[in-house]
This record gives C-alpha cells, sequence and structure tokens, in this order.
DNA sequence: CGCAATATTGAGTTGGTTCAAACTACGTGG
DNA sequence: CCACGTAGTTTGAACCAACTCAATATTGCG
C-alpha cells in the first residue's frame, strides 16, 4: 500500500480569476510551460493502475477519465479531467489509478522529480501541492457524499450542475453543457446504471429541467430547480 | 467554497515500523510533543462544519468520529480517527468536515500558523504534508469505491478488516475487534440503515465468518472468508 | 449505405429501505 | 442491589428505487 492516488485538480483551483491571466500567475502550472507535450488517441491510457508514478500532467485538450476498476468489472469513475486540469498530484509511488482520454487529447509532462527538486528548493511549492491535493480531497469527499447519500435523480443534478459551475469558472455558457463522457462513464462515476441515468436524463426532459440534443448537448431549462433536487428539497420529503 | 477538508491519517503513515520509535522519528508528529492537550467528553465536538480551522490535532486518547450532513439529516462518516492519528489536516479556510468525539477523548492541539511557519522553514515538512494529504485521499477513494460498488456484505466484510488491518499495524489482535463507534456511525460511514448493518452482522455470525458479544466485540473466525466477499468473489457471481 | 457502438425504453425482479415491534445493555437513583 | 428509564440493537414484514434482462432506436464512422 505504497501507492499513492492520482486525480485531477480543477483549473480554477490554480487559476487567478480573469481567464487570459489564468495559469500565468500559479506557481505550479508555471512548471509545465517548458515540457514536452504527449498526444493520446481516442481510449488511450495515459497511465494504469500500478503503473510508476515518473510523471504529472497537465491537459492541454481532449478529456482525460480517471478511474478505478475491481477485478470482476465493477468500476468506479473518480474524475473527468479537462483542458487545464492537472493530473498525477499524490503519487509517491506508483498510480492507484487509471487515466483514460475519452477522446484524442494532448497532455504537457512534467517529471515527478523535477517537481520534488522545485519543491525542496521552494517550501511555497511545497504548500502549493498539499493545497491542490486538498482540494482534490474536498472533491473526492463531496462525490462520495452524493454517490452515498443521494438517489439518482439528486446524483445527476449534482452531476449537471458541476459541470455547469464547471463551464461557468472558464467564462463559458453555464447553461449548455457538452458532454465528453458516455453514459457509462457517467453511471460509473455515479454509482448507478446506463439504464438508470438515461431515465433520469428523460425525466429531466419531461419535467422541464433540461433539453437534451444528441445525447451530448445538455440545455439547462430550470437551473433553480435542478439546485432544489441537488439540495434534497424534492422527492427526500414524501 | 473556499473550505477545504479535514481528516484522520492513520497512525502507520507517519511511523517507523517498530511501535516504540514511532512517532519520535516523525518529522510531523513531532511537533505535537510540546504543545497543549484538550480533554473532550464523550459526544462533544471537536469543531464543526464553518468553523475556522485554527488548529491540527492528533488523538491522544479515546475515539473521534469525522462526518458531513445534509440540511435533512442525512449523515456520511468520513472516518474515524483513533489515538495516533491526525486531524484537521487539508484545512486552508474553514473546516468541511464535522469532529464528533465518541468517547471521552483527549486530543494534542498544533495551532496551523505553527504549521505553515514550521514548512516556510522547512521545506521537507511540506512534502511531508503532502504526502500525508495524498494517504487521505486514497483512503477517501477506496471508501468511495466500497460504498458506489460494493453490496451490504462486502461493505460491512471491507469494514472489519479494515479494522482489522489497524490493529495489526498497531501490534493489536487483528482478530478480535473492538468497535468504539455505534450501528448508526458504521451504517453512515458504509452508505446503509443501521438496520441492514445490524442484520449482515447476524448473517456474518450465522456464516461462521465471525462471533459477536455485545454488539461491540468482534471476533474473527474466518478472516479469508471475509477477504473473499470482500475483493467480491462470492455473491456478486449468481 | 450499412454496420457497430451507444443510447433509450419496457417489463419484471430484488437488495436494501422503511416502518414497527421486541429485546438488550447500561447508568441512575431509590 | 435492584427497579426503572433511556439509548441502542435486533428482528420481522411490506415496500420501492434501482437493477437486470431484453428489445428497439439512435448515432457516428468506414
Amino acid at each position: 500500500m505504497l501507492a499513492t492516488a492520482f486525480a485531477p485538480v480543477t483549473e480554477h483551483e490554480f487559476a487567478a480569476p480573469l481567464p487570459s491571466l489564468r495559469r500565468s500567475s500559479d506557481a505550479l502550472s508555471d512548471r509545465f510551460e517548458q515540457h514536452a507535450t504527449r498526444p493520446l488517441a481516442a481510449k488511450e491510457h495515459l497511465f494504469c493502475e500500478g503503473d510508476k508514478a515518473t510523471h504529472v500532467y497537465r491537459v492541454e485538450a481532449g478529456h482525460i477519465c480517471i478511474y478505478r476498476t475491481m477485478s470482476d468489472g465493477r468500476r468506479q469513475v473518480i474524475d473527468f479531467a479537462y483542458p487545464g486540469d492537472v493530473i498525477g498530484l499524490g503519487a509517491i509511488g506508483e498510480h492507484a489509478v487509471n487515466a483514460l482520454a475519452t477522446v484524442k487529447t494532448l497532455v504537457r509532462c512534467l517529471p515527478v522529480t523535477t517537481l520534488t527538486d522545485l519543491a525542496q528548493a521552494d517550501p511555497r511549492l511545497g504548500m502549493k501541492l498539499y493545497e491542490a491535493i486538498s482540494r482534490e480531497l474536498l472533491a473526492a469527499r463531496e462525490l462520495l457524499f452524493t454517490v452515498s447519500q443521494r438517489t439518482a435523480s439528486e446524483r445527476l443534478a449534482s452531476f449537471l450542475l458541476g459541470l455547469s459551475r464547471r463551464n461557468a469558472r472558464r467564462s463559458e455558457n453555464p447553461g449548455e453543457i457538452v458532454l465528453p463522457m458516455t453514459r457509462s462513464d457517467i453511471a460509473d462515476f455515479l454509482g448507478l446504471t446506463i439504464e438508470t441515468v438515461s431515465r433520469t436524463f428523460t425525466k429531466f426532459r419531461n419535467d422541464g429541467l433540461i433539453d437534451l440534443e444528441q445525447c451530448i448537448l445538455v440545455t439547462i431549462l430550470d437551473a433553480a430547480g435542478l439546485e432544489a433536487l441537488a439540495a434534497g428539497e424534492a422527492e427526500a420529503r414524501h
């Protein structure tokens, strides 16, 4: 059990509010600029459980799905990494999770040795890493709570609102969400089956909460309604 | 969402293998020695969600339950802290979780300001914090996986084995587990109801996996059987 | 266009919950 | 030391949200 987890840190956690200044102001993200990139085909793994943790990565384009599996095929998706997100933090020995490009993707690679050397020289970077992982921990617990305590509708509402907020942070339209992952990925993220995810999408559309086009484009029609659902203000009271 | 999570780090994560040398060899735990202690009555909170994160604590005696709640009362227990465990790491602003003493408890308190000052002077401490939180992240994801993907029997088996392994690490009897928490705490940890937890305990006893005395003392009779259950090697195949 | 992969919808089943009642452990005061 | 009350646990029976299995409908790619 020397392995330590890897996962995305959402962009805003390193970022100044202004998009144009985003990464240029951050001690950690700065380190990536002069390092090599690596292209990944759709469905190509960046790394797998058990691989030696040699690098930390920043997604430049595309999307990475972070997940774990059990021997019998049960899968837990832990996070979806978007451009700007850093993945691979938290590793000391080997990877405890898998990182899979869902589409054609480009990542920038920073050797872990470089990172630790830099941290030895600059205590502020060590604290930055600590804070970055602390936020990942917060996200992991939020997901734990969602999966463990909420109904299917509440889970999907939380998920959509999370993506909407991510859009807002990135100065994209929070009312329109493009899903770069399959129903299967969403199901394994939320601890549901693809059928339940699909049915819940349909239910949201019928209830006028969202609009759905081509399975991939979600338009939020009633953000307040979704918020209420996610907060457990509906259904829970019978 | 500036709050950052707090939670236990199990003792062995800071520890040398020999019990007597345990904490004396660790950069982080050393910092606690000269600091003040604080006694807690049973069911007294050490801190609550939203409280300013002023200190980091090490449990000296007793037990602390870390949890989050939803407005309608749904509760997620995140961890149980034992003597030697450090809690409160990961906080930058305010607490995102509650910490409740389940029994009469003693904690040692280290101010966060002291910790950050020390980290500024010593880059190694910053990395220690980073590694400590990384392990908490790993534990949080393990729990996420358990709660999201496993059946009630698998969850309880994992839980008991976790406590058994903790005993082994602490050079205590891994075959006998004293439960310092209620069925309700276990249920909220595993994402089940108290009834299901109770029924599953009974089932384990009937199946000869464990012996149960006074709800509080669990004797493991068939560790291999529990391991198989936790790994999904039973039941999952129907 | 045609095929393969993904998504939706339907029908029946079930593991875990809910509601309810009985039982046990334990601390307190008479 | 025991009666009592309270909190926690176990057990039972009915129910339901999500699952499984199965068929149909999209989507997108070669």
